[in-house]
RNA sequence: UGCCUGAUGGUGUAAUUGGCAACACGUCUGAUUCUGGAUCAGAAGAGUCCAGGUUCGAGCCCUGGUCGGGCAACCA
């Protein structure tokens, strides 16, 4: 995963800025940076991509990054939230700077601020509907129109700002504003809302305050006290750069956080917004917030995908400012990548059909030894029965195969790998007409690691009927069927669900090592992809997510 | 019709003060293989949204367009 040497890897363009910042001297103690979710949800592979930004940047110019959560909305805010993030950061293997930051412990200062700003003239108290407060702001095209409490004395200001604090106001009917300017052509600009009244219950300060501030007066004044030198945020936050300096010019004199925006991740054939990933949970489309299907974080690793992986693919999708959606298949690459090196190789049939070797005698069983990971030395060997009787896979053998099927059919040869060279000489049906068994002849001098050289084109993989142990597997697909179904006007996004994003398989044999599998543990399952022990696995009723396919350049050419 | 912003192979990202458009994924060949995986070798694929201009020379600079994204929550 290292640059080769002379392969410099380009800066992206933050990268620039720092670099020409640091060149020229710009920052007296090390650079400082921070991911500030709000806990309303949980992390996605959108908030993988900026979790990698930011700390990746702190760890490669020796600064800091801070975890803070933005929780300055009480009413979509929960602690189980907060729990989930700090896991999925951790797990992805980032470290955060001190403790986990809350903006809501600056909620004393923020206020403090809010009332010399007040004094100063720069914030009133207004307390028209929420309908007039709108209709006066305008349309970006036409200047808005002030409200008549924009120059109310300050000391009313100060008074009633603090019966907002107090309780004694209603929810909704007052809010504090910022004096700004009601005919910028900038929206944000005109008397934004610095604090409304909300008589909620917060996670943090229970019932201490009735009134909350907005983002765009907590988020950079927050950025401002923990010492941040560069505000990383989407695109969509561009547009309230200025403001965001602009509440920075009212209370900072030291150095300043610099705002810098960059495009949010767009993965094809899923949906990456909290709102329509917490509606698939509500509705129960998914099983919840981890379901491996899910682009969240702890879907992802629930599903198999490994720290590793998901630091890698945001290492190749790169930091830019165009909108850019990647397929989902480079997230994938990145899997098999890793997987490929760790996972050690093992044998599962998913669709089992029995195989016996007429010619091997009936009670022998031999253990034969088979390496772990081809692509790993370290890894080792270990033991696998072998019997007359053997699994393979159902769509390995066919009655009149196609010219370039390397497997099995009538008279023709496969190696079971790690085994023997078969002959299928026969098979039987049942009434239906389903192949029920198939009678073969193994060669004893073609023995795996034997002397005999004899070559065959097929290769299969295979399980001891004897000594076979059962497992679920659940076989995933792309929760969507459509590339951005999210991007449609007319149509919900849930109408292009995958109805076979989920397929469950019950009774799959699997060569008996895997016995002692635990949640988390991950394999390759020769010749089939990628699989991991699920949560809901038990040592009497073993439970593997495909985490990914191998790729398959037969099934794609066929 | 306002403001902000972007445009480079199919996808994503590069291209130092203007100097032969590069890398990765994908695709296609071939080699190799006891995984139709992996690995190795090679190839095709853009002339940089368009039109002008400056320059010996423009993806980079200038002018004017076109197209895409964002902005009018007491959300973040």
């Amino acid at each position: 995963m290292e640059p080769a040497e002379g392969n410099i890897k380009s800066l992206n363009f933050i990268e620039a800025i720092i670099e020409e910042d640091l060149k020229n001297g710009k920052h007296k103690d090390k650079i400082h940076f921070r991911f500030p979710p709000e806990p309303n949800g949980f992390l996605h592979i959108g908030h993988a991509k900026s979790i990698c930004l930011n700390f990746g940047l702190a760890e490669k110019y020796n600064g800091l990054c801070n975890l803070r959560f933005d929780d300055t909305n009480p009413t979509k805010e929960e602690t189980k939230y907060v729990e989930s993030i700090q896991e999925d950061i951790q797990w992805l293997g980032f470290k955060w700077h001190d403790k986990p930051y809350y903006a809501s412990d600056y909620f004393d200062q923020l206020y403090e601020w809010a009332v010399q700003m007040i004094n100063e003239g720069k914030a009133y108290v207004d307390e028209q509907t929420q309908e007039t407060i709108s209709q006066q702001r305008g349309v970006p095209t036409r200047p808005g129109t002030e409200s008549p409490y924009r120059n109310r004395p300050v000391e009313e200001n100060l008074e009633l700002f603090e019966r907002m604090k107090n309780g004694e106001i209603k929810d909704g009917s007052m809010i504090l504003r910022a004096k700004v300017d009601m005919s910028s052509p900038n929206m944000h600009m005109r008397d934004p809302i610095m604090y409304r009244v909300l008589h909620a219950h917060h996670h943090r300060t229970k019932d201490k305050w009735n009134i909350y501030p907005m983002y765009d007066y907590a988020h950079g004044q927050s950025d401002y006290i923990e010492g941040i030198t560069h505000s990383l945020c989407t695109l969509e936050f561009e547009i309230h750069r200025p403001l965001y300096d602009w509440f920075l010019d009212q209370v900072a004199d030291g150095p300043r956080p610099r705002q810098i925006e960059f495009a949010r991740l767009n993965l094809s054939y899923t949906v990456m917004s909290k709102r329509k990933l917490l509606e698939l949970v509500n509705k129960n489309l998914v099983s919840g917030w981890d379901d491996p299907r899910m682009p969240t974080i702890s879907g992802l690793r629930r599903r198999g995908y490994t720290p590793e992986s998901i630091r890698d693919f945001a290492d190749r999708i790169g930091i830019a400012k165009r909108d850019n959606v990647i397929d989902v298949s480079l997230l994938e690459f990145s899997v098999r990548e890793h997987l490929n090196r760790i996972a050690p190789r093992v044998f599962g049939v998913l669709d089992p059909i029995k195989v016996i070797l007429t010619n091997y005698p009936e009670d022998k069983v031999e253990v034969l030894e088979i390496e772990n990971n081809p692509e790993d030395p370290e890894s080792g060997k270990r033991k696998i029965p072998f019997s007359r009787e053997v699994y393979i896979e159902r769509e390995d053998f066919m009655e009149n195969p196609p010219k370039k099927f390397f497997r099995l059919g009538p008279g023709s040869e496969v190696r079971l790998k790690g085994a023997y060279i078969i002959k299928c000489e026969d098979f039987k049906k049942d009434e239906q007409g389903n192949i029920v068994e198939i009678y073969c002849t193994y060669d004893e001098a073609t023995k795996s690691g034997g002397h005999d050289q004899r070559k065959v084109k097929g290769t299969l993989h295979w399980v001891s009927v004897d000594h076979a142990i059962d497992a679920e597997i659940r076989l995933y697909d792309r929760l969507f069927l459509d590339e951005d179904p999210a991007g449609h006007k007319d149509v919900d996004f849930k109408e292009f669900l995958n109805p076979d994003s989920l397929k469950v398989l019950q009774n799959c044999k699997l060569e008996p090592s895997l016995k002692d599998a635990v949640a988390g543990d991950k394999f390759q399952f020769q010749r089939l992809g990628y699989f991991c022990v699920d949560l809901d696995s038990k040592p009497e009723h073993l439970v593997f997510n495909r985490t990914v396919p191998l790729r398959d350049s037969w099934t794609k050419n066929n």
